[in-house]
DNA sequence: ATCGTTCATCGTAAATATACGATGGGAAAA
DNA sequence: TTTTCCCATCGTATATTTACGATGAACGAT
Protein backbone atom coordinates (compact mmCIF):
# COMPACT_ATOMS: atom_id res chain seq x y z
CA UNK A 1 0.00 0.00 0.00
CA UNK A 2 1.02 3.38 0.23
CA UNK A 3 2.07 4.23 -3.46
CA UNK A 4 4.77 5.65 -1.86
CA UNK A 5 3.40 9.33 -2.87
CA UNK A 6 6.53 11.03 -3.75
CA UNK A 7 5.78 12.94 -6.65
CA UNK A 8 6.44 16.39 -5.87
CA UNK A 9 5.36 19.53 -8.35
CA UNK A 10 7.31 19.99 -11.52
CA UNK A 11 8.80 24.14 -11.56
CA UNK A 12 6.29 24.28 -14.73
CA UNK A 13 3.55 23.77 -11.87
CA UNK A 14 5.12 25.69 -9.55
CA UNK A 15 5.84 28.49 -12.22
CA UNK A 16 2.15 28.44 -13.20
CA UNK A 17 0.65 28.49 -9.45
CA UNK A 18 2.69 31.31 -8.72
CA UNK A 19 1.69 33.42 -11.50
CA UNK A 20 -1.55 32.63 -10.54
CA UNK A 21 -1.17 33.37 -7.17
CA UNK A 22 0.32 37.23 -8.40
CA UNK A 23 -2.92 37.23 -10.71
CA UNK A 24 -4.92 36.49 -7.47
CA UNK A 25 -6.62 39.90 -6.24
CA UNK A 26 -8.56 41.82 -8.48
CA UNK A 27 -6.31 45.46 -7.39
CA UNK A 28 -3.69 43.11 -9.30
CA UNK A 29 -5.38 42.10 -12.19
CA UNK A 30 -6.43 45.88 -12.67
CA UNK A 31 -3.29 47.05 -11.98
CA UNK A 32 -1.51 45.06 -14.91
CA UNK A 33 -4.30 46.30 -17.25
CA UNK A 34 -3.66 50.31 -15.93
CA UNK A 35 0.45 49.94 -16.59
CA UNK A 36 -0.37 48.35 -19.83
CA UNK A 37 -3.24 50.74 -21.18
CA UNK A 38 -0.54 53.74 -19.58
CA UNK A 39 1.70 52.29 -22.25
CA UNK A 40 4.63 53.12 -20.74
CA UNK A 41 5.57 54.02 -16.78
CA UNK A 42 3.68 55.59 -13.81
CA UNK A 43 3.28 55.58 -10.74
CA UNK A 44 1.14 56.87 -7.95
CA UNK A 45 -1.92 57.57 -9.74
CA UNK A 46 -2.65 54.12 -9.53
CA UNK A 47 -3.37 54.35 -6.03
CA UNK A 48 -5.94 57.24 -7.45
CA UNK A 49 -7.39 54.51 -9.79
CA UNK A 50 -7.57 51.97 -6.69
CA UNK A 51 -10.42 51.89 -4.35
CA UNK A 52 -6.93 51.10 -1.94
CA UNK A 53 -4.58 52.84 0.37
CA UNK A 54 -0.91 53.61 -1.09
CA UNK A 55 0.42 51.33 1.32
CA UNK A 56 -2.05 48.95 -0.08
CA UNK A 57 -1.32 49.37 -3.35
CA UNK A 58 2.76 49.17 -2.73
CA UNK A 59 2.58 45.65 -1.18
CA UNK A 60 0.14 44.53 -4.51
CA UNK A 61 2.91 46.26 -6.92
CA UNK A 62 5.57 44.40 -4.92
CA UNK A 63 3.54 41.00 -5.05
CA UNK A 64 3.78 41.93 -9.09
CA UNK A 65 7.30 42.65 -8.85
CA UNK A 66 8.54 39.39 -6.97
CA UNK A 67 6.90 36.90 -9.76
CA UNK A 68 8.74 39.44 -12.13
CA UNK A 69 5.73 40.62 -14.09
CA UNK A 70 6.16 44.26 -13.62
CA UNK A 71 9.60 46.51 -13.15
CA UNK A 72 9.50 49.55 -11.23
CA UNK A 73 12.58 52.07 -11.68
CA UNK A 74 13.46 55.02 -9.44
CA UNK A 75 12.75 58.55 -11.35
CA UNK A 76 13.32 61.24 -9.25
CA UNK A 77 11.15 61.48 -6.05
CA UNK A 78 8.46 58.75 -7.76
CA UNK A 79 8.78 55.42 -9.09
CA UNK A 80 8.27 54.74 -12.58
CA UNK A 81 6.25 51.18 -13.24
CA UNK A 82 6.18 48.67 -15.79
CA UNK A 83 4.94 45.47 -17.30
CA UNK A 84 7.84 43.32 -18.15
CA UNK A 85 7.25 42.50 -21.64
CA UNK A 86 9.33 39.26 -21.46
CA UNK A 87 8.42 37.69 -18.66
CA UNK A 88 4.66 38.76 -19.97
CA UNK A 89 4.77 37.42 -23.03
CA UNK A 90 6.48 34.00 -21.58
CA UNK A 91 3.28 34.06 -19.10
CA UNK A 92 1.11 34.25 -21.66
CA UNK A 93 2.23 31.44 -23.63
CA UNK A 94 3.18 29.57 -21.16
CA UNK A 95 -0.70 29.96 -19.96
CA UNK A 96 -1.50 29.42 -23.02
CA UNK A 97 -0.57 26.21 -23.77
CA UNK A 98 -1.75 25.07 -20.18
CA UNK A 99 -5.43 25.80 -21.15
CA UNK A 100 -4.64 24.29 -24.45
CA UNK A 101 -3.83 21.04 -23.33
CA UNK A 102 -6.39 20.95 -20.62
CA UNK A 103 -8.71 21.92 -23.55
CA UNK A 104 -7.47 18.71 -25.98
CA UNK A 105 -8.70 15.75 -24.30
CA UNK A 106 -12.81 14.26 -25.36
CA UNK A 107 -13.50 15.02 -22.07
CA UNK A 108 -16.51 12.83 -21.66
CA UNK A 109 -17.97 15.18 -18.62
CA UNK A 110 -19.81 13.17 -16.04
CA UNK A 111 -23.19 12.91 -15.59
CA UNK A 112 -23.74 16.80 -14.65
CA UNK A 113 -25.18 16.46 -11.11
CA UNK A 114 -22.15 18.82 -10.12
CA UNK A 115 -22.94 17.27 -6.20
CA UNK B 1 -8.66 66.86 -2.97
CA UNK B 2 -8.76 62.57 -2.57
CA UNK B 3 -10.26 62.10 -5.75
CA UNK B 4 -13.57 60.15 -4.21
CA UNK B 5 -11.49 57.13 -5.09
CA UNK B 6 -15.01 55.10 -5.42
CA UNK B 7 -13.88 52.73 -8.24
CA UNK B 8 -14.24 49.75 -7.42
CA UNK B 9 -13.53 46.44 -9.30
CA UNK B 10 -15.21 45.40 -12.70
CA UNK B 11 -17.09 41.82 -12.54
CA UNK B 12 -14.58 40.91 -15.11
CA UNK B 13 -11.81 41.85 -12.55
CA UNK B 14 -13.27 39.83 -9.75
CA UNK B 15 -13.95 37.15 -11.85
CA UNK B 16 -10.24 36.75 -13.71
CA UNK B 17 -9.06 37.12 -9.70
CA UNK B 18 -11.14 34.10 -8.86
CA UNK B 19 -10.34 32.20 -11.81
CA UNK B 20 -6.20 32.73 -11.04
CA UNK B 21 -6.75 32.04 -7.04
CA UNK B 22 -8.20 29.29 -7.53
CA UNK B 23 -5.54 27.69 -10.08
CA UNK B 24 -2.90 29.79 -7.49
CA UNK B 25 -1.69 26.50 -5.74
CA UNK B 26 0.53 23.99 -7.53
CA UNK B 27 -2.09 21.01 -6.77
CA UNK B 28 -4.72 22.48 -8.23
CA UNK B 29 -2.24 23.44 -11.39
CA UNK B 30 -2.06 19.11 -11.24
CA UNK B 31 -5.54 18.43 -10.90
CA UNK B 32 -6.43 20.52 -13.62
CA UNK B 33 -4.06 18.27 -15.63
CA UNK B 34 -4.22 15.04 -14.53
CA UNK B 35 -8.35 15.32 -14.76
CA UNK B 36 -8.04 16.53 -18.14
CA UNK B 37 -5.46 13.50 -19.09
CA UNK B 38 -7.76 10.86 -17.63
CA UNK B 39 -10.02 12.42 -20.15
CA UNK B 40 -13.17 11.60 -18.69
CA UNK B 41 -13.62 11.36 -14.86
CA UNK B 42 -11.55 10.30 -11.96
CA UNK B 43 -11.89 9.86 -8.29
CA UNK B 44 -9.35 9.04 -5.55
CA UNK B 45 -6.38 7.84 -7.45
CA UNK B 46 -5.22 12.25 -7.19
CA UNK B 47 -4.43 11.21 -3.91
CA UNK B 48 -2.06 8.75 -5.41
CA UNK B 49 -0.90 11.41 -7.67
CA UNK B 50 -0.25 13.74 -5.28
CA UNK B 51 1.93 14.46 -2.46
CA UNK B 52 -0.79 15.17 -0.10
CA UNK B 53 -3.30 13.75 2.35
CA UNK B 54 -6.95 12.96 1.20
CA UNK B 55 -8.66 15.60 3.44
CA UNK B 56 -6.01 17.95 1.60
CA UNK B 57 -6.91 17.12 -1.82
CA UNK B 58 -10.68 17.12 -1.08
CA UNK B 59 -9.96 20.64 -0.01
CA UNK B 60 -8.43 21.77 -3.24
CA UNK B 61 -11.19 19.68 -5.19
CA UNK B 62 -13.51 21.98 -3.57
CA UNK B 63 -11.87 25.15 -4.48
CA UNK B 64 -11.96 24.56 -7.88
CA UNK B 65 -15.15 23.18 -7.76
CA UNK B 66 -16.48 26.09 -6.16
CA UNK B 67 -14.88 28.35 -9.21
CA UNK B 68 -16.82 25.90 -11.52
CA UNK B 69 -13.55 24.43 -13.63
CA UNK B 70 -14.43 21.20 -12.42
CA UNK B 71 -17.79 18.92 -11.52
CA UNK B 72 -17.99 15.89 -9.38
CA UNK B 73 -20.77 13.32 -9.62
CA UNK B 74 -21.32 10.70 -6.80
CA UNK B 75 -20.87 7.05 -8.94
CA UNK B 76 -21.56 4.44 -6.34
CA UNK B 77 -19.38 5.07 -3.51
CA UNK B 78 -16.64 7.00 -5.46
CA UNK B 79 -16.97 10.45 -6.45
CA UNK B 80 -16.22 10.94 -10.31
CA UNK B 81 -14.28 14.19 -10.93
CA UNK B 82 -14.12 16.01 -14.52
CA UNK B 83 -13.35 19.57 -15.85
CA UNK B 84 -16.25 21.22 -16.53
CA UNK B 85 -16.02 21.64 -20.59
CA UNK B 86 -18.09 25.27 -20.85
CA UNK B 87 -16.37 26.68 -18.16
CA UNK B 88 -13.06 26.03 -19.27
CA UNK B 89 -13.88 27.15 -22.29
CA UNK B 90 -14.96 30.38 -21.10
CA UNK B 91 -11.59 30.42 -19.01
CA UNK B 92 -9.70 29.86 -21.68
CA UNK B 93 -10.90 32.72 -23.97
CA UNK B 94 -11.12 35.46 -21.38
CA UNK B 95 -7.84 34.88 -20.07
CA UNK B 96 -6.51 35.23 -23.43
CA UNK B 97 -8.15 38.21 -24.02
CA UNK B 98 -6.93 39.33 -20.72
CA UNK B 99 -3.23 38.81 -21.60
CA UNK B 100 -3.26 39.61 -25.47
CA UNK B 101 -4.79 43.07 -24.19
CA UNK B 102 -1.87 43.71 -22.07
CA UNK B 103 0.46 42.66 -25.10
CA UNK B 104 -1.13 45.11 -27.19
CA UNK B 105 1.11 48.72 -25.60
CA UNK B 106 3.96 49.89 -26.86
CA UNK B 107 5.29 48.94 -23.93
CA UNK B 108 8.01 51.98 -23.29
CA UNK B 109 9.38 50.18 -20.68
CA UNK B 110 11.26 52.15 -17.88
CA UNK B 111 14.74 51.60 -17.43
CA UNK B 112 15.26 48.10 -16.48
CA UNK B 113 16.75 49.25 -13.11
CA UNK B 114 14.05 46.96 -11.56
CA UNK B 115 14.88 48.79 -8.51
C1' DA C 1 18.81 73.79 5.05
C1' DT C 2 13.91 73.16 5.01
C1' DC C 3 9.76 71.76 2.98
C1' DG C 4 6.55 69.01 0.23
C1' DT C 5 5.92 65.04 -2.63
C1' DT C 6 6.40 60.12 -3.63
C1' DC C 7 7.01 55.70 -2.14
C1' DA C 8 8.66 51.63 0.58
C1' DT C 9 8.57 49.54 4.77
C1' DC C 10 7.19 48.55 9.64
C1' DG C 11 3.86 47.22 12.86
C1' DT C 12 -0.35 45.25 13.46
C1' DA C 13 -5.09 43.35 13.13
C1' DA C 14 -8.25 40.48 10.87
C1' DA C 15 -9.29 37.28 7.49
C1' DT C 16 -7.97 33.28 4.43
C1' DA C 17 -5.42 29.45 3.05
C1' DT C 18 -3.02 25.17 3.74
C1' DA C 19 -2.44 20.86 5.73
C1' DC C 20 -3.59 16.86 8.44
C1' DG C 21 -5.86 13.43 11.61
C1' DA C 22 -10.20 11.97 13.03
C1' DT C 23 -14.96 11.26 12.34
C1' DG C 24 -18.99 10.01 9.83
C1' DG C 25 -22.17 9.03 5.89
C1' DG C 26 -23.40 6.37 1.93
C1' DA C 27 -23.12 2.65 -1.11
C1' DA C 28 -21.38 -1.87 -2.58
C1' DA C 29 -19.74 -6.32 -0.97
C1' DA C 30 -19.51 -9.89 2.22
C1' DT D 1 -26.53 -6.72 8.78
C1' DT D 2 -21.89 -6.03 9.12
C1' DT D 3 -17.87 -4.83 6.95
C1' DT D 4 -15.26 -2.25 3.67
C1' DC D 5 -14.25 1.37 0.68
C1' DC D 6 -14.46 6.16 -0.80
C1' DC D 7 -14.90 10.52 0.16
C1' DA D 8 -16.63 15.01 2.57
C1' DT D 9 -16.47 17.51 6.53
C1' DC D 10 -14.99 18.92 11.26
C1' DG D 11 -11.64 20.53 14.26
C1' DT D 12 -7.37 22.49 14.64
C1' DA D 13 -2.70 24.40 14.07
C1' DT D 14 0.18 27.23 11.41
C1' DA D 15 1.26 30.26 7.76
C1' DT D 16 0.07 33.62 4.48
C1' DT D 17 -2.66 37.45 2.73
C1' DT D 18 -4.89 41.69 2.92
C1' DA D 19 -5.46 46.10 4.59
C1' DC D 20 -4.26 50.36 6.86
C1' DG D 21 -1.92 54.06 9.60
C1' DA D 22 2.45 55.68 10.82
C1' DT D 23 7.14 56.37 9.93
C1' DG D 24 11.05 57.38 7.29
C1' DA D 25 14.11 57.62 3.16
C1' DA D 26 14.99 59.97 -1.28
C1' DC D 27 14.65 63.61 -4.08
C1' DG D 28 13.21 68.21 -6.18
C1' DA D 29 11.99 72.67 -5.15
C1' DT D 30 12.16 76.71 -2.33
Amino acid sequence: MATAKTQDFTDDEIFLADIAKALSHPARIKIMKLLSEMNACMCGELVNLLPLAQATVSQHLKELKRVGLIQGDIDGPKVCYCVNVEMLLRVTNDFQNYFNNLNKGEKISCKPKTK
